[in-house]
DNA sequence: CCAAAATTTAAACAATTGTTTAATTTTTCC
DNA sequence: GGAAAAATTAAACAATTGTTTAAATTTTGG
């Protein structure tokens, strides 16, 4: 018979910071149990082993990671208005869960998930219909010849990684996590010309 | 008395190869053995522990890391040329150490290196003037006014970025490793058009 | 050639790992 | 209220972890 709830999820929002914070290596049961202020054997209970929480907790984040985009395509903005709209909820979301790109990149490096990406992330992705949009604005003109891959891995790379790349950035220039964070707020406006000034042709011909 | 080299050097490259792919919670001590073809014992007796072992090769990582840009920027082109180089040279080098910049970023991120960066990695890039160099060029409405450290964000997200996410982007487009290595070469000339466009003003004041 | 030094090895160390067992407590529901 | 079910705990499991010990082998240098 079901009961409270509240300790199914407890342990997996411990795990989620964990598991985050450390990786699927860096951590061990132990680390989450304490978390949770209690023991193993209920992490197993509820969920098995370290491995199929890991499982649970890597698919939540990718869910997390790629839902941002959906709600910006699904709209009915022109091209360059979802661009924009799409950097700035993104640069938004992750300055809420600034470790997510990293935790996401690091573990499909190191193959901590063998599935592959599951349809469910991307179809609702596909359905929104932006691919056929760049595509119809590719051939009018209005957007520059350039593959939709090499658009997502621009709009990734400028995104992403700026807050994988916190430490190295505070680091090298010797500043504080405050300055980076200011930083940051003036980037996104630096990315959202960059791109749009790339993408999208000045004067189109039709 | 010194004797052969070699099984030192060998424990070295067989420790970068491990940490590399594996991470430093990735891995144990007799993966790097095996790797060698010897045992434990030989690890800690040339390095002391697997910290170390550890702290030397992510230091000899980050020295190839940064490596790379000083020889760019010390050479005496225009500062347009110098970002072009870099580009270049960056990309040329990460294709043949694809995994580096997620071995850096990762490591530092989950403070496996607690030590700031040390200097001797740093004022050599400065001594190469190259900030002096872009704060002329800004002051002479050469490039567009913006601080050297987003510069250094914009050059640095566009160039490692793409190599630290060949799986999840493998996986979103469902496209084979070789695909991948096709957009990147691609990828390289629109970044570079990408951000010169950006960074450099097409008509100067001066 | 031979002792001393350096290198390499196998074995053991205690601590930690993920997981399981079995007992105990709490909740459910008639 | 009390038996059955569910939840929680402490303890133990074998395997693996990083490190050390001590013995064996190889190299060095006179």
């Amino acid at each position: 018979m079901k009961r409270d709830q509240s300790t199914e999820e407890k342990i997996k929002a411990a795990a989620k910071k964990v598991f985050m914070t450390k990786g699927f290596d860096g951590c061990s049961v132990r680390d989450i149990a304490k978390e949770v202020g209690s023991n193993v054997a209920l992490l197993n209970y509820y969920f098995r082993s370290k491995e199929k929480l890991f499982e649970l907790i890597f698919e939540g984040a990718m869910s997390d990671f790629l839902q941002s985009m959906i709600a910006v395509f699904s709209s009915d903005l022109t091209l360059k208005e979802k661009v924009e709209q799409l950097i700035d909820k993104e640069f938004s979301f992750f300055l809420e869960h600034p470790e997510l790109p990293m935790f996401i990149l690091q573990s499909l490096h190191q193959n901590k998930t063998d599935a592959p990406m599951p349809s469910h992330f991307l179809e609702p992705i596909a359905n929104t219909g932006i691919f056929e949009q760049f595509e119809k604005a590719k051939a009018q003109g209005e957007v520059r010849d350039i593959s939709i891959r090499n658009v997502t891995l621009l709009l990734m790379s400028n995104v992403h990684y700026p807050f994988m790349s916190k430490k190295l950035t505070m680091q090298f220039h010797g500043i504080t996590a405050e300055d980076f964070d200011e930083d940051l707020k003036k980037h996104k406006e630096i990315v959202k010309e960059l791109i749009t000034n790339y993408l999208f042709i000045s004067n189109p011909k039709a």
